[in-house]
DNA sequence: GACAAATACTTTAGATATTAAGAATCTCAT
DNA sequence: ATGAGATTCTTAATATCTAAAGTATTTGTC
């Protein structure tokens, strides 16, 4: 078996948490959870979506979802509504209060990814999301 | 600010997914965890092990080896004993129902091991795991 | 040798992950 | 039109994450 340390999973791992380092402060200082950031950030991209897209889209399960949702909604920052055609369905949107937080993160999310990007290597960079798609468009692993 | 789908921190959630595809139906088989499996090969690799270090190797954070440590003591997978020098330590270490376990895994884990390898390229993983290695290398961002 | 500071681990509280099951709504073939 | 099955979302139960506070033990200093 492979040795511990050479874990692909364990690395992706490790380099996520080397990437959140840069911007994990900036989501503490204004109160945001990683999670709900994502789901902002699918939202903002997005304009309107079914809580099933967003979930997808932020590859968060639809029960984590629920909750997600719940508190983003108690905070202010999005909206929801259901759908004419088909009542199962919620939609989902940023209120202003939300565009007001991108308006105002945005430059610094914008100068800690260069401060990243600066320190990694751009061309680096670029490989690294090339691999790392190849990687996420393999056919699952049917068991 | 960077386009949603291209978010770093999202695609190595990703990738991760991707790659645990491939191991995953064999945890559930066998009613382990992910982060078990973690904690149970840095034990495997190491011996013996402190608390504290094996929080460090596998990425988990103390308060939450606190409850992996004790559901895999009362399964009967590991073993812990007070430090000798230092009653702070706790030392941890495998069961033989754990490396009987390994024993038993071992092959299957080695041929989905193999067969990732085969469908993503061999040339290919290394190096991704070379990049993967210098983004967990670089200097955390000090807020 | 007593005591403040450091260290290892646990506990607590709130948020999220994961699986299974439940509720509401829709689709479709009959 | 209608009942079986599918789809969307939620709830429930257990495991884990995260930050902060608490305990016990050890270390360094006076």
């Amino acid at each position: 078996m492979r040795k511990f340390e050479d874990s692909l999973p364990l690395q992706l791992l490790k380099a996520r948490e080397a990437t959140m380092a840069y911007f994990r402060p900036l989501l503490q200082e204004n109160n945001i959870t990683e999670q709900q950031w994502r789901v902002l950030r699918a939202l903002k991209a997005y304009e309107e979506l079914e809580s099933k897209q967003l979930a997808e889209h932020c590859c968060i399960l639809s029960p984590s979802l629920t909750g997600i949702i719940k508190r983003l909604e108690q905070q202010g920052y999005i909206k929801r509504k259901k759908s004419e055609e088909d009542q199962r369905r919620t939609l989902l949107s940023l209120t202003d209060k939300a565009l007001n937080l991108f308006e105002r993160l945005s430059p610094d999310v914008d100068s800690r990814y260069r401060a990243f990007t600066e320190q990694y290597g751009a061309e680096k960079l670029e490989q690294l999301t090339r691999l790392l798609r190849e990687l996420t468009e393999l056919e699952g692993h049917a068991d």
